[in-house]
DNA sequence: CCAATATACGGAACACTGTTCCGTTTGCCA
DNA sequence: TGGCAAACGGAACAGTGTTCCGTATATTGG
């Protein structure tokens, strides 16, 4: 590469330094708010742990959404990854199946808030849902249809639906009255063959 | 304080008729405004369609929760009666619970954000929450403990959470590409022992 | 090194919630 | 019919998300 930016293939001038460090400033602060009171955390907050004023969130993540898909942005990385790493590794579909789906509740359930914005019909939250959806429908599918086609599972189910109702099961996790792996584990058994 | 209302034990001095007028009016309103946009609909608008001011809702209805078990009461009721009747007229206890869990997801699939609101963790939500738990947690209970004495179910599930999952699998009902019906009925199945 | 300027910033202001409060109205009873 | 407790209406308050624009500053051409 002869220059910084040689091809003219790349039309960003490269952000002002100030603005590239408070947007690492402002992915901490979040982080650390999201972990200490939940995604729902008042925008206000998340602004005054990074020392910015709110008008600068809002230029660097235009929505809420965006803000906690950046956050996130490598946890569904890793998981939307192991899919097919677990198909090859595991015994049987159902099981590489059952072993991803355990991958999602533990990313959902340590994310105070996430498995329910993750439902909120909030126009604001769309991104998010979408985002999730076009990362992990894809590699629910292959897993959905690798067990269907083993004769393992029931074929009625659609990708989408499966992460959905998991997801809302994931919802309240936190009340120890409440065991959401336990749940969704009952949902997968559900799934089997009689 | 000799008489005035002779009985000590009723210390209800009856409401005035413009304020039992405007209960009813409220419930009316309420309904049909929870339909049309859920339950989350802005205080304003159902004090706006009952013509009646914000302040007059707040005196009838402390919470938000209050209007909305005031609204559906009765439904609740018959949900709740309507599990001994299963218990007794079906061929077995699981059959029996997975009647009555359909009746319960009837009922919370009609009631656009219902749901959703149950699993708040709002605390104005919180009488609704357990308006719902007082009340149907006994008769889950009944039917869970039939089943698994019976031995057609895994044991280690509490009425709570059942009720919980069930609630969290119907929260976005309403939404084509989403069947929460069969969802729920996945989890029956996998109740079920092997 | 300095000035010009596009970029980015901060936070006041707006819109929309739920909820409270209190001056005004009204049903009820003596 | 007069008085008053009960009930009403809606302005006001508090807490959200989001927008907007005057101000500050990083960058860059001379």
């Amino acid at each position: 590469m002869a220059d910084i930016d040689s091809g003219s293939t790349s039309p960003r001038p490269r952000k002002r330094a100030d603005a590239r460090r408070n947007e690492a400033t402002l992915l901490d602060a979040a982080a650390a708010a999201f972990v200490a009171s939940g995604v729902d955390v008042p925008v206000r907050e998340i602004a005054a742990t990074a020392g910015v004023g709110v008008g600068t969130i809002y230029r660097h993540f235009p929505t809420r959404a965006d803000l906690i898909v950046a956050v996130y942005r490598h946890q569904v990385e890793a998981c939307a990854e192991a899919g097919p790493t677990l198909l090859a590794a595991s015994g049987t579909p159902y099981a590489a199946l059952a072993r991803w789906i355990d991958l999602f509740v533990d990313f959902l359930v340590t994310k105070h808030g996430l498995a329910q914005a993750l439902q909120s019909d909030n126009v604001a939250f769309q991104a998010l849902h979408g985002y999730f959806l076009d990362r992990l429908v894809p590699v629910c599918a292959q897993l959905l249809d690798a067990a269907a086609a083993a004769g393992e599972i029931r074929t009625d189910l659609s990708p989408v639906e499966l992460l959905r109702g998991v997801g809302n099961l994931c919802i309240g996790a936190g009340d120890p009255r409440y065991d959401a792996r336990r749940m969704v584990e009952i949902l997968i058994a559900g799934l089997g063959v009689r």
